[in-house]
This record gives C-alpha cells, structure tokens and sequence, in this order.
DNA sequence: ATCAGTGCAAATTGTTTGCAATACC
DNA sequence: GGTATTGCAAACAATTTGCACTGAT
C-alpha cells in the first residue's frame, strides 16, 4: 500500500468534508482530472486498508467516508440529501441481543444505522 | 392503484420469501416471462404505496421485502449473502437522542439498521 | 374509446476491467 | 529494470425510458 500523491490528495477531501461524499462530490472535488476508475479503485484500497467506509444510503450511488474511531451514523434529508451525524445508537445492546436470539450468527463485524427524514428546510415546502 | 394479476404475484412471493429478495431473484421467482422493466415499476408503485420497502445491503443491488409492522432487521453473511431477521433496535430512544442533538432534522421518518457478519457455516472455512 | 399495465428494445448511469503509458523505488 | 499506479477506452451490470400493444372497464 502507497501513499502516493493521488491518494492523499483523496483522503484531504474526504477529511475535508465531514460527511460522506458520492464518487462524483470526490470527483469533482479533485478537480475533474483524475480519472473516475482511479477514484473507483483507490476508494476500494483504502477501503480494504481500514482508512475509508463506504455508507448505504437509499440512493443507487456508492457514498464513502473517513473511518474515526466514534461509531457515528447519519441522518439524511430525503429531499435535498443534506447528512447530519448522530451517535448513540446503543450498538452493543443491540447486537447482544440479536445474537442471543440469532441461529445463524455467533458475531457481528459491521454495521450500518441511518436515520431519514425531511430536513427543517426541506419541510417548510 | 389497480390490483394486477403481476403485482399480486410479486407479493404474494415477497410473503412467501421471508427475506428480501434481489431483482434477479425476484425475476427468477416470477419464472422468467415477466420483463425486467414491469418489475422495476411495479416495485417502485408497491413502495409508493407503502406495501414494499427497498432494504439496503453493502451490494450493489437493490433487495425488497414486504412491510410488515413489526420493526425487523437483518444480519447479513458478508460471504454467502445468507439473510436473517433481528428485532430490538431501540429505535425510539436513539431517534430521541439523535433528534434532541439534532440542528437540521425534527422528525424522522424511516431508518435503516443492518448488521454484517459472517455466519456459522462461513466462519468455519 | 380510454387508460393503466405490459413487453421489448434502446438509452442512461454507475462501476469494473484490459492494456498501454507513466512514475517511483 | 521491475513493480505499483494511472489514464483511457471498452466492457459490464443495474436501472430507466420511449413507444407501441394489450386488456380491462
């Protein structure tokens, strides 16, 4: 794994942005020149490397962010798309008692927590 | 909102299917004579309508499942794709929480709560 | 006759891959 | 020189759209 000056340049942007960013946002976010397969497969190394998460929102595009160590999720306005975070989402709770009940699974590595609604702008319309 | 003989077929094997399914096997399910497209739609006019969600996993496809009222989850095999039902997300208090901190967002909608994992038959090999 | 629902083909969009050119040790 | 990284173009896959056709009211 390299630190060359592409991904740097990729990791900045996302530090940058405090919420998660579509390709495109990272795309033009750098300008417009570096190619959109290089971005794809950056994003997929990092991604690998623990650097950077890739987020599912209801959207069909792929969205991806900074790992910090807080286990914080997103609120997202289902009109303009604004991202907000929030934490406390009680995992562990959770997750013990999905497993005490689950047949299948013994452990839980990931997870995903995302909250949508209207944001206060989008609900005055 | 008219009753199709298609619809009521595509529901009737979301309710049998007990986990949500992907286009393709929704496809497969239906046995192969009904055009991709008319799934397409006919999802997207059972989501409007409230009878169908589009549940998000960290692939690149869309899955649906019927809604039901209970609020139920799913742990995902991160290998196999192997479904199973949680329920418990303490979805109110940590809505509350996120709200109370909240500057954008007053209400929430929908939520989305997923865990990913491998399954005992996958954590073996 | 009208209008929603469907199939088919084409278009669009997001993503991945092969390969040659380049940059870095 | 050898290996990893990038750009470019082509391939792929998921999804959407236009349009003509069917089928029910």
């Amino acid at each position: 794994l390299k630190a060359t000056d592409g991904r740097l340049k990729l990791l900045a942007l996302l530090e940058k942005a405090k919420t998660p960013l579509s390709i495109k946002e990272i795309w033009q976010g750098l300008g417009r020149h570096v190619d959109l397969a290089t971005i794809y497969r950056n994003l997929e190394i990092l991604k690998s490397a623990g650097l950077v998460r890739q987020v599912e929102f209801q959207h069909d595009k792929a969205y991806f962010e900074l790992i910090d160590n807080h286990d914080h999720h997103h609120i997202v306005c289902q009109n303009c798309g604004r991202i907000e975070d929030f934490v406390g989402c009680s995992f562990d709770d959770v997750v013990d008692q999905a497993l005490r009940k689950s047949k299948w699974f013994r452990s839980i590595s990931e997870h995903q927590f995302e909250l949508f609604g209207l944001c206060n702008n989008c609900a005055k319309i």
